[in-house]
DNA sequence: AGAGAATTGTACCGTTCGGTATAATTAAGT
DNA sequence: ACTTAATTATACCGAACGGTACAATTCTCT
């Protein structure tokens, strides 16, 4: 016993393209206008599939991290890969990730941070938010802490304080590639960067 | 022949309080409403005084260059004082601006250009901005190319490079300082960026 | 074919947006 | 005291906001 018409569009192709409307504009700064001619659905159809604008800002956060953020950190683990090469294999593909391709400029989660701290944001969306902006120092905190070449090198001793630069740092590119800067004047900053750790 | 009543508010308070409101919610987060509330007047008060809603903007904006920003670059050209020294002592002012204090945390210029990529923002306000955004890197491109230590140490070959990494890296702790991390935690990023400059 | 379930487009809800018209105040100059 | 100029408070404008009711459409199952 079931039936009923069919959906007329691709569940993740709208979820997509909802991202890339977040991406471009923020949370508040995507009114569902935006949203419903980016992903090509009427409010209605939204909201039936998503729930709600802050439901569908949840959905659409994490697979930014699944589909855009985590497989880069991939990067960092190669075996049989110097630190120093596997650190500016990471921070070239961020960089590029962050200036080039369809996708908008800048980093989703570093924009939405950023609007959060103004207040209106509803609550679900900051819990989300905040999840994912922990993630990268996470990473690096792991990665200083336990890899063997990091530890010969003592980056373990203020593991910490190293991952708090580079994640700094990709904040930085992130606001600068949001601004326009391309990624041959961005990408500069991974030799300073990896000055910046000792190696 | 003259006559009329007197303004009850201070206009110089008034563009500050302004100034503060478009910090913490950039110019398309904040609401005519945010704004004369924080600004302790009324809508009418606020277009007689200051034109409009974008006009109120460039002005607060330039008021923010003079007193908050445009100050801290005397910390980079101190005599008798090494580079490395003074590069220091400003971030240490730049981070604690962004950190502490009664000002929201981040940085106001840091913010809006995010808010502009998004569209949305009207052309003179974009204009205004973009002017502003820049100041911080011609002023690191001046000081690497024509600072005595600076080119002592080499700093001028790749001074458009290294202008970059520091600007990147600021942008950075503003993201960062906005995002709620505190100063002590951020404060030893400066470390790092004296030895990615060789410093 | 017909009944029931699900999605579609349209039109609308109350609220807030940036901005303004109007009229009541307050002051200066004659 | 009276006119005139400027600021104040209130109330309002059309448009856009997030969200929804409703009816028409499209499907599956009997």
């Amino acid at each position: 016993m079931a039936g009923g018409r069919k959906l007329e569009f691709d569940k993740q192709k709208a979820l997509e393209a909802a991202m890339e409307v977040f991406w471009k504009k923020g949370y508040l700064g995507a009114s569902l206008s935006d949203l419903t001619e980016g992903m090509g659905i009427n409010k209605p159809s939204l909201y039936a599939t998503f729930g709600n604008k802050e439901a569908l800002f949840e959905q659409a956060t994490h697979h930014y991290m699944e589909t855009c953020s985590k497989p880069k950190s991939e990067y960092l683990f190669e075996p049989n890969t110097p630190l120093a090469q596997r650190i500016t294999n990471y921070l070239k593909v961020i960089i590029t990730g962050q200036c080039e391709g369809p996708n908008p400029k800048g980093c989703y989660i570093s924009l939405c941070v950023a609007e959060a701290a103004g207040e209106g944001m509803p609550e679900n969306a900051l819990k989300t938010l905040n999840a994912a902006a922990g993630y990268a120092s996470e990473l690096f905190l792991h990665l200083f802490e336990t890899d063997e070449e990091a530890i010969a090198l003592g980056l373990n001793q203020q593991a910490a304080a190293n991952a708090h630069f580079v994640v700094t740092l990709m904040n930085g590119t992130a606001a600068m590639a949001r601004a326009g800067t391309p990624y041959e004047e961005l990408q500069t900053v991974i030799q300073n960067a990896l000055r910046g750790l000792g190696l």
